[in-house]
RNA sequence: GACCCCAUCGUCUAGUCAGGUCAGGACACCGGGUUUUCAUCCCGGCAACACGGGUUCGAAUCCCGUUGGGGUCACCA
């Protein structure tokens, strides 16, 4: 049998990475057992939902290379994918379990409710429904109305969870769960029981939080007589201080990271080892993760989320990248940075590569290659450190050796560079150091001869004359 | 508060199921090396079995308790 499972987000907001990793973890099994994995959209809640995030949120997912076989925009022969298309579905489930005695008409108002709850509240027990229309057995004409699931009242219910093991909950805790609003509208552990079984979802695979709605989802799914699904529940991703992750800890969408210039192959990198490890592994591709992973490996504490980390993945992604594929992929970033680029870019890339822990970085780094001459941003206090009366005449002889240099690469520029400095008796750094200044006008970057070769011949000799126009003159 | 989950370096974790290698790796941090700078890269260091009881010749590992952290308690999903 086909293993089947789903991603189930609701469009409410943007994909965040708490979500991406549920949606991960359910891809890389999908993908590990030649399995299916599919898409639903849990958009019953018409007031908070927005077509937009539902774009945002498969826009994100594809960025990071979690393909559905089945969902909105794809099909699938358990369709449709959305739950506002699949309504009407639920009623007669509802119907059976009305007129097989295992649901109930409620006519309870929201104060007495809230008078119930906040009674058991004081007494300190479980604040629960207190039953008091079950035995009514109220028929449709019962007025405004909500129906209700009889739950069972003894005994336990076992969630046999693949990642937690056995969960045992006590029957008299649940509650009977409303499963039909007094607007006609069926309710979330009710349709989500209902769609998962018909589009044969074989493992549901979601968040720690939806532990506490398994036992009433099995009641659920034994009332209507339906076969269960195997349950697993991943610990969820929490913030640095060890609470709920939010945007106090930093970014929490997956758009915020794309933004930021992470790569998708870092992200999900990290994600994946983020509550799971096989052995040593920590860096590795989707595919190398497709190999390697299973629900054994899932821990099952809670992870913080450490910034530095996934920083340093995406520097070694970055690092491990074939430069012109950086470049093509940097494009965006440098127009979003309003950098204009030319034909030097591949080459501007490599020399910065190594230097980036984000697209963004890289951009930045890169920016003095692009900038008019005349709008480098001037570090003051390089300048005077680097560019001092000596330097000048240096760098003015230094530029007509390298003028007459045959041509342009790393290679030949090093021993020009280095027969000068024996030649004029003064160390590397002493030529170094104000090459760079006058280039950058900033005292870190990249290499000297690999910069000088990627700004171009033109470029290069330019700033450094400009840049001994900016020494002080000698003063004797 | 009730219920549920969890507990190894600051962080992610290996080791736990089948008790017995100085508790291993990675990030971060500190020191050193390579280097014209920065970064990369290389070498080294710091650093943990939450606590208390058991069981056992022997416990990070099995059992119980305590403490601590997290989650859930809607006509939201």
């Amino acid at each position: 049998m086909t293993m089947r499972l789903r991603f189930a987000p609701s469009p409410t907001g943007y994909l965040h990475i708490g979500g991406a990793r549920t949606a991960l973890f359910n891809w890389l099994l999908a993908r590990k057992n030649d399995g299916v994995f599919l898409l639903r959209i849990e958009d019953t809640d018409r007031k908070r939902s927005k077509p937009e995030f539902e774009e945002q949120i498969l826009r994100d997912m594809a960025w990071m290379g979690l393909d559905w076989d089945e969902g909105p925009s794809k099909g699938g022969e358990y369709g449709p994918y959305r739950q506002t298309e699949r309504q009407g579905r639920y009623d007669p489930y509802i119907e059976s379990m009305l007129t097989g005695g295992k649901a109930y008409r409620c006519t309870c108002s929201k104060e007495r409710l809230t008078q119930v709850r906040e009674a058991a509240q004081a007494t300190g027990a479980k604040p629960k429904y207190d039953g008091h229309c079950r035995a009514l057995n109220l028929g449709p004409d019962c007025g405004e109305h909500v129906i209700r699931f009889a739950a069972p009242q003894t005994g336990e219910t076992v969630v046999a969870d693949l990642v937690k093991g056995d969960v045992r909950f006590n029957n008299e805790e649940l509650d009977d769960l409303i499963i039909q609003r007094s607007d006609g509208t069926p309710t979330y552990n009710l349709v989500v029981v209902i769609d998962d079984h018909e589009m044969a979802v074989s493992h549901v695979i979601r968040g720690d939080d939806h532990l506490n709605n398994t036992p009433k989802q099995q009641m659920l799914y034994e009332a209507m007589g339906l076969p269960l699904p195997k349950f697993a529940h991943l610990p969820i991703i929490l913030g640095n201080d060890g609470g709920k992750m939010s945007k106090r800890h930093g970014d929490t969408s997956v758009g915020a990271y794309r933004e930021k210039g992470f790569l998708p192959s870092a992200l999900v990198n990290y994600l994946t080892r983020l509550g799971w490890a096989c052995g040593d592994m920590e860096q590795f591709s989707a595919d190398e993760a497709i190999a390697a992973f299973g629900l054994d490996g899932v821990a099952k504490a809670g992870a913080k989320w450490d910034m530095d980390k996934l920083s340093w993945l995406n520097q070694q992604w970055i690092i491990a990248m074939d430069t012109a594929e950086l470049a093509q992929l940097t494009l965006p970033y440098f127009a979003a940075a309003g950098v204009e680029t030319d034909d030097r870019l591949e080459a501007v890339v490599g020399t910065v590569q190594a230097r980036a822990k984000t697209l963004v970085d890289l951009v930045e780094a890169s920016r003095f290659y692009f900038t008019a001459d005349d709008d480098l941003p001037w570090d003051e206090k390089a300048s005077t450190k680097f560019l001092k009366p000596t330097s000048g005449p240096l760098l003015i002889a230094l530029a007509d050796v390298l003028e007459a240099a045959p041509v342009w690469t790393p290679e030949a520029l090093e021993p020009i560079v280095k027969d000068f400095c024996e030649a004029q008796e003064v160390g590397l750094g002493k030529v170094a150091q104000p090459i760079r200044v006058s280039m950058t006008g900033q005292k870190t970057g990249p290499g000297l001869y690999e910069m000088l070769v990627a700004a171009g011949k033109t470029m290069s000799l330019g700033r450094i004359r400009a840049g001994a126009a900016r020494c002080p003159q000698e003063v004797s």
